[in-house]
DNA sequence: TAAAGCAATAATATCTGATATTTCTTAAAT
DNA sequence: ATTTAAGAAATATCAGATATTATTGCTTTA
């Protein structure tokens, strides 16, 4: 679980484009998967996929393949590959442990960065607050943007932490507490705003200890959030 | 959410053999990676893996995107896949990570382990001790029972963490953090010794700091370790 | 009526072979 | 020596064939 290349690489150079059909529809599914397109415990039928997808049977199963080693898709022995299904249990743990790899990796980070880790969360800070606000005056049109913004935020305040596996690791635990984010469809906004600043006041000051304190509370109130909503969800 | 046991198989918990020719070769290829038998590096062609490894060319791809997944095997656009290289840096990651969850699973595991867990550890402990004591004794034929002895015992530390996602991501940290270790093909085996009594006897005794503590100093020591022996093969 | 049995259907797992495209190698040319 | 061009090798992808297994629906039986 290292190679992300579509996110963690910067736009500015791309030496190739992975155009290969295999990429793009590993990218394509797990969007759908993140995005509730596909919604969990769905049986992905290969001869479905084919049609929805343009895609080989040959191809699918590489990519499901892929996607069940990344933990979005779970592949049953002989009975083919279905969405991972959601769980309270299951997102508290991805929440966790989000906590866990995050905040050791901004600890890192802080104490490490350069001159370019501080432009970088700046210019991250500042995309991410007008997208905020756009937000909070009612234009949710662009959320899946401003989700970008978020997740773009959170990783440039990280990206200092010198471990490329730690990384990777919290790349893939972060969409899979996107999904949950995605399935409840709620937003938090003008207290995830303050939370955000919080965290990047902290992380500019170099105050580890707040910074980090800042941080798990961010994710700990969001799952709280989520949790909440996923149980009116289910007992309505 | 709770997977439901297998229709068809006795009730009997042996680990459900999956007859599939993509598990087994999974597995195979994973181990050859694992104890150095596909070196760092190596270029992995399709034809030459047909024939070791008797699958067809369509599961040896699903099998080796799963590994690329898990980050045993590096997959280059259009350029086919590789044995993951091996470095400093990624060695020094991999034992920072391992310390972090490792560590965190143990303290949750320890808060929360009842009888079960106890006996567990207590029986992991014991068959590992046996194994140390004719590794000790100059017989080193059954360095992979040794092995499979260790994980046992380390995972069963942590099974009582209440997180699957958490024994999963170290699970493949331990095989990443063991491929070094084979590599280099050098063992500390009193040190070792000592240093698991020490975990033992804290976790047993629900001394929660102690037995982080020993945990971190054990697979930091490792580190230190296979790092000499790394250097030592390096410059000869 | 419910459970058990069984045939028909659907879906998966796997291999082979074909094709287009890309990368690598090698040898000629500047 | 560096570049270039042709040929060989390897990958990425798809389609089709087959064997095996799972699911479904109907029939029988208790």
């Amino acid at each position: 679980m290292i190679a992300k290349p579509c996110r963690n690489y910067p736009t500015t150079h791309m030496t190739k484009q992975p155009s290969t059909v295999g990429f793009s529809t590993y990218e394509r599914i797990k969007h759908d998967i993140i995005f509730g397109e596909l919604a969990p415990g769905t049986k992905l039928k290969l001869e479905a996929l084919r049609t929805r997808y343009a895609a080989g049977v040959s191809t699918l199963r590489e990519t499901l393949n892929r996607l069940a080693s990344d933990g979005f898709v779970a592949a049953e022995e002989q009975r083919g590959f279905f969405v991972t299904p959601v769980s309270r249990e299951d997102l508290i743990e991805i929440a966790n442990l989000r906590v866990l790899l995050e905040c050791h990796a901004l600890r890192e980070s802080v104490e490490n960065g350069d001159a370019d880790w501080e432009g970088n969360v700046v210019a991250a800070h500042h995309k991410l607050h007008l997208m905020e606000k756009r937000m909070l005056s009612g234009d949710e049109s662009e959320k899946e943007t401003w989700k970008r913004c978020d997740w773009e935020f959170h990783l440039a305040l990280i990206q200092a932490c010198n471990s490329r596996n730690l990384l990777g690791l919290h790349s893939t635990l972060y969409d899979k507490y996107l999904r949950y984010q995605m399935l409840v469809l709620t937003y938090r906004g003008a207290v995830a705003v303050v939370e955000h600043k919080e965290i990047f006041d902290a992380a500019l000051a170099r105050d580890t200890a707040t910074a980090t304190r800042a941080l798990e509370r961010h994710i700990l109130n969001g799952l709280e959030h989520t949790l909440e909503a996923l149980d009116k969800s289910a007992n309505p």
